[in-house]
DNA sequence: TATCAAAAGACAAACGTTTGTCTATAATGA
DNA sequence: TCATTATAGACAAACGTTTGTCTTTTGATA
């Protein structure tokens, strides 16, 4: 590897001369033709800056962190591809870091050591102690899809939007019973997504009926449980709104396991668009959320704040453009 | 950041002396209580090495970067897991590059300014003639889940053995039209899973009928395409064995779309176990791939390189682990 | 022609480590 | 007691940049 050193002499300058014109340095007054010499020698050598060199004068790493929960997580897939895009866009890498097995402790700390410049946590398994615990170091951080209160740099989706996109499609088709299997209602998106629930039933005058309302994480195998629940009902739901694709997924299996059919017997619509849902048996209506587009702009306000341009942590944002699409596991429900 | 010196200073020591406690240098002759007056300056500044710094000083980087075709493929999902806790076992970060709209060029551009130690390539899609110039440069790298003619540095799985376990259980099943819709056969996993297939066939003396073997790009899309083919057959299969798992959700789209019922009029079987194969409809029987081993794995390998221990490049590993997981996807023939 | 300002580069220190060498003190043996 | 050898730690250079300052050269003006 050409080092500056090599290339100045190459070119008859010093080092620093040859720095600030690859450095495009604008207070430089350069002879073109000697800007010419360091440019050809730096073709030449094939000089590329050391960027420990760089990054130790400068203090800087031009890294980012990560922190989603599981790497096969599809719906998170998404979100990295996002954050991956801006941040090279930016100039920075980014370590993505899986918490399956490593606790968030030990996640940020290459935070804390100067390693990682901010960290990204999508992920909402995280203790809210532990992010206003990070708080307090000051360090740069933002909430991804989730939030805290009291925190105020975080980017989710309108998820009360997709909810109520959701709710209203069923109720379009005609369900009155209508289940919802929400996440977990201590997170903002199973909060949220309740919410838009409980105003589309509204809106529309729809009674809202409790023990439709099963609680659930956001796996299948939950899914799958809350749905078994809600199937044993004396008065059984003739459509069920899912709150996330993991959840989805069990339900759908739940309901074909008792031998039902999707949408003839029971309706269910379900949230984020990814890769699979249109491959399911019955290809899968669903409300797509902004996924990528949130990873972006995870990414673009954390190097704002890293950069100092958003005060100490900026405002939080929102993300419009959830969209429903509609497929085939929703339907009329059976006329009685 | 508390720094060395400073750490120094408190301690009432040289700087050099801390590093060469903090990096318990074994050369090191030091009196108990002057390495603990040390190491208790170092926790009350909670000093941290830089890793710039260090970097800069080693001439390393202690990362290596990892290029997938798509973050939200699922088999890379596993493989990316394995890289990364392996990677992060040896104190080494892992960056992935999603190669969808950057083109290997720019990926392994780190490799070659040294950003990047070592390079994990994981894509199918790239061309050999890259590869080549890549080995040229005599930068580390590694194949992961492919083979390129002239490199020895590849980690893959036992392919053919996955391949023949699929076969011989539909044959076990009492099928004898068994179709293999193939990946590209100028890749190594494609290769090898059709030979597989055809040992399998040849083992249990089921004739080899050309037409029944489809070649399909690894997308659901393209298995879609080739199992439509095969049901426009005159003689069509009554079983088929898909060479990786996109390749299979398309093909069953296909037979659930013409109204065919799996497994009752066609038995499939598919590559690659991931999260959503035992929730689809029916339940897919499939081949669990170690792919979370081989990630592992090449990683190990990598590194190993790296650091000098394995000649220039080492040798192919095949990872072995290959095994069947029965679900309902399968069934003998419809009896006629 | 002398003066001054601007232009073009050179100089040098600093970022925080690591590591080879050197020195001073303490312990050992004769 | 003196020489010798471990032991314990100090010293300093180096890794490849960046950047504030200083010097020299050039050109313009009076």
């Amino acid at each position: 590897m050409a080092t500056l050193k090599e290339v100045a002499k190459l070119a008859k300058v010093d080092s620093s001369v040859v720095s600030r014109v690859v450095n495009n340095d604008p207070a430089l007054n350069i002879k073109p033709e000697t800007r010419k010499r360091i440019l050809d020698a730096v073709e030449e050598l094939k000089y590329r800056p050391n960027m420990s060199a760089r990054n130790l004068k400068k203090g800087q790493s031009k890294m980012l962190g990560m922190i989603i929960p599981d790497f096969s997580n599809p719906v998170y897939s998404l979100i990295i591809h996002g954050a991956e895009d801006q941040a090279a866009q930016e100039g920075f890498n980014l370590l993505v870091y899986s918490l399956k097995q490593k606790g968030l402790e030990k996640s940020y700390s290459p935070l804390l050591d100067g390693q990682i410049e901010g960290l990204l946590i999508a992920n909402s398994e995280i203790d809210n102690k532990e992010i206003l615990e990070l708080k307090k170091t000051k360090k740069p951080f933002m909430l991804v899809n989730r939030t805290v209160a009291g925190v105020d740099n975080y980017v989710v989706a309108n998820d009360l939007l997709g909810a109520k996109l959701a709710t209203k499609h069923l109720i379009k088709q005609g369900h009155h019973r209508i289940a919802h299997i929400s996440g977990p209602l201590f997170t903002a998106t199973g909060l949220s997504r309740f919410q838009g629930y409980r105003e589309g039933l509204q809106e529309d005058n729809i009674d809202y009926i409790p023990v439709y309302v099963q609680e659930s994480k956001y796996t299948v195998e939950n899914g799958y449980e809350s749905m078994e629940i809600l199937l044993d009902l004396p008065d059984p739901p003739t459509a069920v709104f899912a709150s996330n694709i993991m959840i989805c997924l069990g339900a759908m299996k739940a309901i074909q396991d008792r031998g039902l059919t999707i949408p003839k017997d029971m309706s269910i619509i379900g949230v984020h668009d990814v890769f699979f849902t249109s491959t399911l048996q019955p290809p899968l209506t669903t409300v797509k959320m902004p996924l990528y587009e949130m990873g972006r702009e995870a990414v673009k306000k954390l190097i704002a704040i890293i950069q100092g341009k958003e005060g100490e942590t900026g405002q939080g944002v929102t993300i419009d453009g959830a969209s429903l699409i509609v497929r085939s596991s929703t339907s009329p429900p059976p006329s009685k």
